[in-house]
DNA sequence: AATTAATGTTTACACGCGTAAACGAATACC
DNA sequence: GGTATTCGTTTACGCGTGTAAACATTAATT
């Protein structure tokens, strides 16, 4: 099953870094969503469920860590809206990031590059 | 409020032509998705509730058509991607996608192609 | 005019999500 | 050892979604 916008902002918490107790993550995330702990709990039951995480106890309490690797998560979510919204293919993707002025001069410099490396390795 | 997945699908349909009738789109989409009739009267009038389509009467039925222009809903989901995950940077997606071999010869050369006209446009 | 067919509108229902409160168990303190 | 505290687990509840069935209305046919 999909992991939702609420649990995906746990696991970039723990993507960060980890293992966490729940604590440290209510700590790091409640102020900033306006979550009690209960929600993070909730979540965080959820997300084993799902077995995007897992628990390793630790005394009275759990350290939670992802089991999902983030790589994984984005790719999923890339492509699904790459597929979605632009027949697959990257280059249309980019095309609209510049028509809506998204490209910095940085990521055109780093595009550029980018580009340079694929050629120097596949000459 | 938010555009569904389901709803999507109708919108792509509407947005490929419009405007038409319930009729057509569930020709067009419902033996693609296992939809029946009801399934995609009620998306109709879900995305009516949220102002995404109009509906103009034509005799005894309605035509549907698009009142969200495409090109927004593709802006908002792809921004939200972006921030989401790439924090907002263009530069790290097309990274990603090439670390997972997603670009084709093709998408290279209209990349290549893309950045040569930015760099005319603004010498 | 009464019946049938075609459309749209209302209602339904299970399930996941966001958000927690309530409950229970284990540990720490008095 | 009894009580307070700290965690985790269970239950809750309203809302959107996917998927339709049921109902209402209007137009066509007999």
């Amino acid at each position: 099953m999909a992991i939702s916008e609420a649990e995906a902002i746990i696991m970039e918490v723990l993507w960060r870094s980890s293992p966490r107790s729940a604590e440290e993550i209510l700590a790091e995330v409640g102020p900033q969503q306006g979550w009690q702990e209960g929600t993070v709990k909730s979540l965080l039951n959820r997300l084993l469920k799902k077995k995007a995480v897992k628990a390793e106890r630790d005394g009275r309490r759990y350290l939670y860590a992802p089991r999902l690797p983030r790589e994984q998560y984005v790719s999923q979510e890339s492509k699904g809206l790459l597929d979605r919204l632009f027949g697959g293919r990257v280059a249309p993707l980019v095309a609209h990031f510049s028509e809506q002025r998204k490209l910095s001069k940085k990521d055109i410099a780093e595009l550029k590059k980018l580009l340079q490396e694929l050629d120097d390795e596949q000459p």
